[in-house]
DNA sequence: GATGAATGAGACTTCATTCAT
DNA sequence: AATGAATGAAGTCTCATTCAT
């Protein structure tokens, strides 16, 4: 019983702190809101968690954790290597579109704004990577992708990803650019950077 | 010499945040700290900028002419479109690498660090987009580069430059991966998605 | 044309000070806002005053002039000295209803507001005494009033109206108390005071 | 122990705030300074105290309250109705001459320098008058003095009081006068208004 | 476990005043 | 004569964090 409460108050916490971020942006995140939120003394936020840092990252953790679920999960649904890296960036986009503020928390961590994250995190951060990884070794097996290096690859891929969320969810997108078409057509150019290029290939679109 | 003195506080106040910004970190940037770097009282700071997000929006777009400037000028330098888009994709990692604070200021625009970024400043910002717009719609007309949207191709070229420096500078590349390998490896994949595909091309790698 | 002008400023300062006072009180009473009301800078106020408290200062001499103007008026309007000390009386309440601000600014003088109110000063406001106590020193040769001080009387009639007044204004009278009939009864009280008493009543202390 | 400390800062800022009022005058009456007299952060106040002028009000309300109690006591100790306003009139001048800073924060109410004084406050305040208002009553009943309107009467007599402290607090009185005798003399006007009058007195207006 | 008190930093605002031009 | 720049004081608010209970 005792310990239920003690989860209780953890998760209350955390949730609380989900809907401020949400409500209020990062910018106005603060632990006296999430106290006010769930009717509990900012103090207690302490016991859970050492500092305002510590629970953003559990944040940013969960986040992760929840998106690196969500890209096994298509990866497991999806056949050949092409369609397997096809599905992981449009799950990419959907998870950064419909978790934003969480989204650009997790990219929170570069900035100095967050630098004190913990080394044994980055593990499991690093678990995305993998799963791309393993489906460019896997395609790099089965001949349709050109890669040697597939960790590496998994950054670059990754990396693309990003920055066209970035570009996305910044809304520094020009106005005449249809969101949706940006992604697809950025999403097709950095696909097309793995497939094995033969003259047959380029026109087949 | 009088004249010179009334420039000179706003100046040393960019300075001096500047300099805040780089020794300490967008998370220790304040109006107090830079007062005091100059010796200038924290009232005189918002009697050249409105607040502290005024500031920052000063360093923001100088930190953005001063990279438009340098991608215009090795733009100008190279000969070939191809070379231009190398040119640029270097010279862009080039500043990220060296103005790490400014680049990551930069891009605060986008996350709600920094939502009331002015409308009008980013008109300046989106100067480098048409910079690489100008070269793609080069390189479709000389038949060197595969681009019916050179403003859409634009925005996908600088997301994906984008995300692989974030991925850089955020440190979260894995250790096993050396840095500038990694930089070289994504900008010719992104290069290469813009090139016209034949099978000449694939094996000339 | 030139001393025009000049007098024009000061006078324009004055007039938007008293404006400002009157809209804002005293304690929004600045001297930018004074500046802001006639397109004129700050500074500009202390080519016409020291300072702050000087022009104050000014607001208070005229107001106590304006006063004692008023008060020397009726008195000369009024026959019996009985009849004059109620036209006072009455003059004074109209006045301290009529500019409130005004009024209650004479009497920041003691307050530490505005301790530096110079001496030279006291003389002119000192001249509102003198009415009353002429009109007092008339009454004691008429031997209407029973009076062998009348400096010291004047001071205790002008206190004992001020007293009255301030309640009135504070607004700190109690509801149920009419204001009129709470000014009417005491000044009759006060003037009362002042009236010869027979052998029975001055034996009863 | 604990109780004490915890009671403690509140009424340490309060007796600071008295210390300042009295060494600074209002004018320079300042949280800072306050803060810095108990060697506390400004910030601290503002876990006790609403704002400056909540402390304010504080302190006028403990100064209305010390004040009332005394004019209780003498009250009580004084025999006739007569007796009883001298004494009230005496201690209220004794209070004014001894506290003189409270005295003038307790009338800086009026002042728009205060505007925000809370209603409830006010009936704290207004005991004073109560006071007043029984001794008339009883003197009335007793055929010593001539009111029908005790409580009317209770505040003219306040004022009047008031207006005499006021003037000599200002020190506006003429340096040629005693201020003793001043106060002796307006006393004694004062409360001779409220003794009956004699049919030949009363008509003479 | 949980909390209230306190702290110190910091942003922001308004102000009177000074100074150099 | 007039002004813009700068200053330092101050009020107000919010915050992360610490501490003692």
């Amino acid at each position: 019983m005792s310990k239920t409460k003690e989860l209780n108050l953890k998760e209350q916490i955390i949730d609380a702190a989900r809907r401020v971020l949400l409500s209020e942006g990062y910018r106005n995140f603060s632990l006296r809101k999430i106290a006010g939120e769930i009717d509990v003394s900012a103090t207690s936020i302490y016991l859970h968690f050492e500092n305002k840092d510590d629970l953003v990252h559990t944040l940013m953790e969960q986040a992760i954790e929840r998106l690196n679920n969500q890209l096994q999960q298509v990866v497991s649904e999806a056949d050949s290597p092409i369609a397997k890296l096809e599905a992981l960036a449009y799950e990419y986009v959907r998870f950064a579109l419909k978790y934003q503020r969480e989204y650009q928390i997790i990219h929170l961590t570069s900035s100095d704004e967050m630098t004190r994250y913990p080394k044994e995190k980055f593990r499991k951060a690093r678990k995305g990577y993998e799963i791309v990884s393993n489906v460019l070794q896997e395609g790099a097996d089965g001949g349709l992708i050109a890669e040697e290096k597939p960790r590496m690859a998994a950054y670059t891929f990754w990396a693309q990803l990003h920055g066209v969320m970035s570009v996305v969810l910044s809304k520094r997108l020009d106005t005449r650019i249809n969101r949706q078409e940006f992604i697809d057509e950025a999403i097709e150019h950095i696909i097309d950077g793995y497939k094995i290029r033969t003259a047959l290939q380029t026109n087949n679109k």
